[in-house]
DNA sequence: TGCCAGGCCCTCTTTAGGGCCTT
């Protein structure tokens, strides 16, 4: 039985910016965290026919010859939508990845109704102390494993895996709140930066019973 | 071979401009 705890951080390689403009993902990978632990992963180099610039193989090591043997986006997509089922998601930046999760599976012909959540919005009001918040540096600045070549889908789905478990951490230490899962942390990255604090401390008083003392501001 | 965006945030702001973040 899926634990309320359950999320699914999804990154992709892509040869573009945005679908809008024809781009195309170009691999895929996903990690499921429960309780600040990976607990299952789905990475797959995926084939859609359209060209990788030399650019982007050099940003992240992905040939043309490489996806022409991987397998069709089309069944790669619908395994990896089976994969999160319906477990909330979140990404490094996720009005990026949301566009290709949706576009990828428009062309799949399977819906895609998952809310999306950001680590970099996150990153920006847990973290305002951080000269960046890509996902290199935001990791690098708190101690974080690097899991891998950047810039590889697996690699960079697990770093922003580690990153959630962080912030998940420290919304616990910090706020006491027992359990920050997909909900409250859609509504934290909604909120304005310099109300964080009142908000996550109503936040805790109205929804968190476990809540015993008054949290510390800032920090 | 290669196309180059858009939402969010900050500030010298809000009737705007520029930087960040993702490939």
């Amino acid at each position: 039985m899926p634990s309320n705890d359950l999320i699914a951080v999804i990154d992709f390689e892509t040869t573009g910016m945005t679908p809008a403009q024809g781009a195309r993902a170009t691999e895929i990978a996903i990690v499921l965290l429960e309780n600040g632990q990976i607990v299952d992963r789905f990475q797959s180099l995926m084939r859609t026919g359209v060209y990788i610039p030399s650019f982007i193989t050099q940003l992240t090591g992905i040939t043309n010859a490489m996806v022409a043997e991987a397998p069709d986006a089309g069944f790669v997509m619908r395994e990896a939508a089976r994969f999160v089922g319906n477990v909330p998601m979140v990404a490094h930046n996720a009005s990026f990845d949301s566009k290709f999760w949706s576009a990828e599976l428009q062309h799949a012909g399977v819906a895609a109704p998952h809310p999306f959540a950001c680590t970099v919005l996150l990153s920006r009001r847990m973290y305002p102390e951080a000269r960046s918040h890509s996902l290199g540096n935001i990791v690098d600045h708190l101690g974080l494993p690097r899991a891998g070549r950047a810039h590889r889908a697996l690699a960079d789905a697990e770093m922003a895996a580690f990153l959630l478990a962080r912030i998940q951490h420290d919304l616990r230490e910090r706020w006491g709140i027992a359990q920050p899962g997909h909900e409250l942390l859609s509504g934290l990255q909604r909120c304005a930066r310099p109300a964080v604090g009142k908000w996550l401390v109503r936040q805790v008083q109205e929804n968190q019973p476990c809540f015993s003392k008054p949290p510390a501001l800032g920090g």
